[in-house]
DNA sequence: CGTAAATCGGTAAACGTTGACATAAATAGG
DNA sequence: CCTATTTATGTCAACGTTTACCGATTTACG
């Protein structure tokens, strides 16, 4: 009976009309994903961590990358607001803006947000221990008996830059020693800045005999800078990264570094989503959830020569 | 008159709900994107280049990523049929797939194909001259004296991998000489096959001299092959890349490769696209289009040692 | 002031589904 | 064979817009 119905369905090759569906529905089946500033490799986990808990699904992924959102949350929400989603999943440093919390809560849309660090009440949040993790690589390059220690931060508006700082701070603290802020300097996660100021730090005297950058693509560019300067690593100088991206692996050599599980998280924050909108709101409980992180030991870090 | 109604829909932060928008307009203002085995470079480059024509526009890009089109281009129709897009965008190797532009055509699903390599007549087509592109940087290894050089192909699914080998043996007959069908090996655009490939072809006696690869992903694990057996590039063997992506420049040593305008032919092909969709066909002719490639000569490749 | 044009306010159909409901027909159980 | 239940068939409202249309009112212009 119904068997029939379908039949004629596929004969005829029906197509049920999504908007029509939608608008009795009072759903549009879209899952925005806003992020900024891309490293492609970190977009593309993020990607495909949401992609595959939206395979086989009826929810598509809309893609909604924007800049600057620190200095125009509000913009942002707009945007959000206007693209008909049914929910968004929030990447740093969106998932830190109260006022943008606050437009997509007044109007009632849902929200996942990834690796927040402040307000951690809020919403559903997935997350790591940044804090951990800076904790991990900062102990094994002191245990390696690193004393003077470069550090490239990330962007300031992220807040996981100062999480991670914060491992590294309380690693030299357990280890009896601490942070010479002379060694500090400031990328934002690119490659290009990340070169100009790890030549800054190479060029310090004395040199640092390791470098912790807070992410991949500053590391390589730290390895690059060394290079240039008629430096070998790990042999005159170490080098750590973060985030376990792919450029960690295709480097040479291999990067020590920390896995960010940015693929497990934003499947977790898919996920859970998709329980709130589909009203299985209990699954989504606890709020919060914590993915590990690990420690990756690779061929850029080794003992200091002297 | 009318200020007073739009004033009023500010006031009560109105938003007119758009599946009935797109019910009555018979649109849903979303454009796809479907692209196989991403290499996160290659993807983002086309992703924004996509969304940098969308926005700030009614269209929004959805993300399909599909793998193994080839061996089941039907399910993919499926798949995008039922996605509820008015249009999409065919990266490799969709855009090669007949049956899937046929199932597009019959369910009247606009297309843009973006580097297409057969049926060039069909739908949008935006391209590049890969043969030409190909040419380039083999006539550039020749002029620098190298004689044996290694090929790694990329995915043979991909008939760019076909157009450009066919640049390289022109290049090589201009230049009076042919291809070693001996060091041609077959890749499939990733670094670890890549990797893989590279030392079978470095371990070849006598060792080629350079290594022309068919994407920079590749080229960069020849150049990780290299330093692991030992070999200086570009001093001891040249290397290559294809596509200008970010790994290109932030290897070290940066690069020889060809700049693939990826974001311009994914701008060009979302705009015809639209026009297409908007009824301004006109705008969107010529049907094919070809955009410029680039050799850039970089730091990986220089004359042969002996 | 009178006519033509522009503006206003209101009603209604249409887009393609879904879900509720009512009625009619078929099937099952005792 | 009769009642109770399941299954089939059909009608209609609702979702939130847009577009067309009609009549009423206002404005512009000679």
């Amino acid at each position: 009976m119904r068997r029939k119905v379908k039949e004629a369905a596929v004969a005829l090759d029906y197509h049920p009309n999504i908007a029509a569906q939608s608008l009795i529905a009072r759903r549009s089946y879209l899952i925005g994903l806003t992020y900024e500033r891309p490293s492609p490799s970190y977009v593309v986990e993020l990607q495909n961590g949401a992609l595959s808990r939206l395979e086989n699904g009826r929810y598509r992924l809309v893609v909604l990358p924007f800049n600057h959102v620190t200095s125009r949350p509000e913009e942002l929400g707009k945007l959000l607001l206007r693209a008909g989603l049914d929910g968004v999943l929030l990447a740093p440093p969106a998932c830190d803006q109260p006022e943008l919390l606050d437009m997509l809560e007044r109007q009632k849309l849902a929200y996942a947000r990834i690796t927040p660090h402040r307000d951690l009440h809020r919403g559903v949040v997935v997350a790591m221990d940044e804090v951990a993790a800076g904790h991990s690589v900062a102990a094994h390059v002191l245990a390696l008996g690193h004393r003077r220690v470069g550090i490239i931060l990330g962007d300031p508006s992220h807040a996981a830059s100062k999480g991670r700082l914060e491992g590294y701070r309380q690693a030299f603290a357990e280890a009896g020693h601490s942070i010479d802020p002379t060694l500090v300097v400031t990328g934002d996660f690119t490659y290009d800045i990340g070169y100009r100021v790890a030549l800054d730090l190479l060029r310090h005297s004395p040199r640092p005999t390791a470098i912790l950058a807070q992410n991949d693509d500053m590391a390589v560019a730290a390895i690059a800078a060394a290079r240039d300067l008629g430096l070998a690593v790990p042999t005159d100088v170490s080098v750590a990264g973060f985030d376990n991206s792919e450029v960690s692996r295709t480097a040479w050599p291999q990067l020590t570094t920390v896995h960010q599980p940015v693929r497990e998280m934003a499947w977790d924050a898919a996920n859970r989503l998709i329980a709130a909108l589909d009203g299985k709101d209990e699954l989504a409980a606890p709020r919060r959830r914590d993915h590990p992180h690990e420690l990756l030991v690779r061929a850029s870090t080794a003992p200091p020569a002297e």
